[in-house]
DNA sequence: GCAACCTCCTTAACGTTGTTAAGTAGCCGT
DNA sequence: ACGGCTACTTAACAACGTTAAGGAGGTTGC
């Protein structure tokens, strides 16, 4: 009689549901009961998945990851260490961009499993192989890694959202407000309104920086 | 009879209140009922105050900036371009790392007040008066901030405690579930261990960078 | 000298959230 | 036919952010 419900429900349908709800609804809206909902079941049955809501944001963390080491893996090849470098962490931003508040839920969660490691090898093996002691390939992974993390953060908290209609930071009425400080009220016209090319301005300087002085 | 009690209440007062807190109990601890309690009233007091919680860590964070950019004017002048963006930077972390969680109240919050512009404005001055255009020297401070805001956020999620005694991310652990991947199971002991030389690697890469490619 | 008023707080309560306890329908092996 | 596991439901709890209504205490107007 009723319509037909699945018959089971699994950790993967969870994160999968959850994902889709996060980019409808946003951080806040991500409720158990909303969830559940969704997946035509009550609240409670998803600690039946799950030990708690962070175990959940975990999973999650991890989905995106795994989503994103897979695309990594795409169009030809790298050519050099340099292409690698900045593909990856494009991948990495444009990934954490598909979610609303992605990077904030990516940043506050720890792996579920060890299936990260993979890419984080082949990212680090390209750097060694390329004349990088492993130390220094760390630092330069973990450098542009931390920036591109930072920089999602503040695009997202900041920009225009793409999944609701709402408006970015009014950069006009910030510039009025700085008028006393010229240098600092042009400068949101530039951070707040082509995030691509501060992105990619960014990661070129440290592209740059990371070849200068931690490539032996 | 009773012990004395301030008779009066004050934004900063709270928000002072909130930032003790918070190093004591952490961003899940600071609920509005707890920081209520220390101040010896009851929780919709702080309505009174302030519009909503989120008001308050709005507050909190902007009193973060004011103290980081009070220190930032300490010391001897700074010598040229390159020592001011480091001291900078630098400062910027400290005042992060001083509040446990200072990175997410931060990240998440939008100033109150234009106070931070006489700051940024004198740092964006000093990269304008070496050489950089307006919008290089925008893109030069915003690539380092996004850095340190993106790398003390990790560092501290996955540092050691220094306000409770919790034990950091365990990284023997992590490289024996990594045994298969060498490189990224060694990453994790560069990474997690000593936070201060990632970040001091990290800034002169960035340094080093920003002065090779957006330096005219 | 008293009433009106504003400031700043309290008491009480509401709706929502994450989470736990207890129970139950369906299936599976024996 | 029966016990037991799996996967859920119903009911409830404590804690949270927040709002409504009211009250104490000082200040002002007349």
């Amino acid at each position: 009689m009723t319509p037909q419900r699945t018959p089971k429900l699994d950790r993967a349908q969870v994160v999968d549901t959850a994902l889709n709800l996060l980019n409808e609804a946003g951080l806040d809206g991500l409720t158990l009961r909303a969830i559940a909902t969704r997946l035509d079941v009550k609240a409670p049955a998803l600690y039946w998945h799950f030990k708690d809501k962070q175990a959940l944001l975990d999973e999650m963390a991890t989905e995106m990851m795994r989503r994103m080491t897979g695309r990594a893996g795409e169009g030809p090849p790298a050519g050099d260490w340099r292409e690698s470098y900045l593909r990856t962490m494009r991948t990495l931003r444009a990934e954490l961009l598909r979610y609303r508040d992605g990077a904030k839920v990516y940043s506050g969660a720890r792996f579920t499993d060890t299936s990260y490691a993979a890419g984080l090898d082949a990212s680090l093996r390209v750097l060694v192989e390329a004349g990088f002691t492993p130390t220094a390939a760390t630092r330069a992974w973990q450098t542009a890694y931390s920036f591109t993390i930072g920089y999602v953060i503040e695009e997202q908290a900041m920009g225009p959202n793409p999944f609701d209609g709402a408006e970015g930071y009014d950069v006009d009425a910030r510039a009025e407000r700085l008028a006393a400080h010229p240098l600092a009220a042009e400068s949101g016209r530039v951070m707040f309104q082509d995030f691509d090319e501060g992105f990619e301005q960014g990661l070129a300087a440290i592209l740059a920086g990371v070849e200068a002085t931690l490539l032996g």
